[in-house]
DNA sequence: TCCCATGATACTGCATCCATAATTATGAAT
DNA sequence: ATTCATAATTATGGATGCAGTATCATGGGA
């Protein structure tokens, strides 16, 4: 479900028909319900009593709310990635770092997209902190909602690759501060560009 | 049941007896069932599959990863309230603190606990970022999981005091930055204690 | 005496069924 | 023709029942 909650198969706002979903899956409405609990608790879907459950739907605010807490999030993980990195650590990151530059170059929005995520996993894991990851992958499902298609604008790939190059070299310089602002900057770059995607529409 | 949780009613790493609070509660098990999944989500509970629910107990390493995130979530949620604080906001919040000096005058450490929270909600208030708020509540949550009872340490209430004195002064300059440490060193002291707490038992 | 196997018990997870409330459709009145 | 009231339909939220599996106990064998 959460798949067709990203691919706007279930489409934002959209209402969710129980019996219709649980008919599909071949389950009944009690599993599926507990489901959208779920969902809901991770704020994707949002439960109205006695109205059924719809697709969250965000709001411009509610970008403008979610991305500075990412970056300060990521920012930290950076940051604490940069004092326990070890070579092997880099060593790993430089390959997806690698596949990120085949992807850009292949002009792959989709797959560079995955492999992004994979390089902030690494980061993640290499931070430590296994709360502060998780509240990152909330907060990173939320994002998704809306349209990721930043990436196909003309340029940000690239740019986005400078800034994990940014990134990179204050890992390799184990130099935390300049991780975390280098992270910061990343994130909200991101959403800049999510910006101008939303204003040329 | 959160309040049975926090309570230590159910005790941390307990298994929880659906039928039983379903019975106790009035209610079937389906309901009940659908709330335990609304606290596995908050951290509160955790769910093994074929095992049952039990309450989540917090290891050292669980709480030393909680709150340097809280602290750091926290901090900016000071650092953003003293950009917007106005006059009324700060009239209100110096309400709040008086209140909090006459308890630990009194030395009453559950009111004292009560209104803390309050000053930290109302200061959640006026930075005006609701998705922020919302993982502090998280958080929070997460943190009751533990004895609160570090407020009780000798001179603690005094400590938290002064401490509050600072970031009340940074939001009265409103200078951010200092608010933001002030913040930031009041959760970290804030861990200090229970962390004395911990070694004297 | 200890360990393993087998059966009994009990709990989880799911499906089905029911009641209540909301929404929509239909009909009447202005 | 339009609006309001009432009835019918539909969906949500909860209760009940059942199948499958994990745990525990008991007994047999080493």
């Amino acid at each position: 479900m959460r798949q067709r909650i990203f691919a706007h198969e279930l489409q934002p706002g959209g209402w969710i028909d129980e019996q219709a979903l649980a008919l599909e899956y071949g389950i009944s409405r009690t599993p599926l319900r507990e489901a959208l609990k779920v969902l809901a608790s991770e704020g994707l879907v949002v439960l109205k009593p006695r109205r059924g459950c719809y697709v969250t739907e965000l709001s411009e605010q509610d970008i403008d709310e979610v991305f500075p807490v990412m970056a300060l999030l990521e920012g930290r993980v950076a940051e604490e990635a940069a004092r326990r990195i070890t070579s092997a650590d880099f060593a790993r990151l430089e390959v997806i770092h690698a596949d990120l530059e085949k992807h850009a170059a292949a002009n792959n929005a989709d797959r560079f997209f995955e492999v992004n995520q994979r390089f902030h996993n690494a980061l993640q894991d290499i931070a430590g902190n296994r709360y502060l990851a998780q509240l990152i992958d909330d907060a990173r499902q939320v994002i998704k909602l809306t349209r990721r298609d930043s990436l196909r604008l003309e340029g940000r790939l690239k740019q986005s690759l400078a800034e994990h190059r940014d990134i990179l070299e204050a890992l390799r310089q184990k130099d935390p501060a300049k991780a975390r602002r280098s992270m910061h900057d990343h994130l909200i770059s991101g959403r800049t560009a999510l910006a101008r995607l939303a204003g040329s529409n």
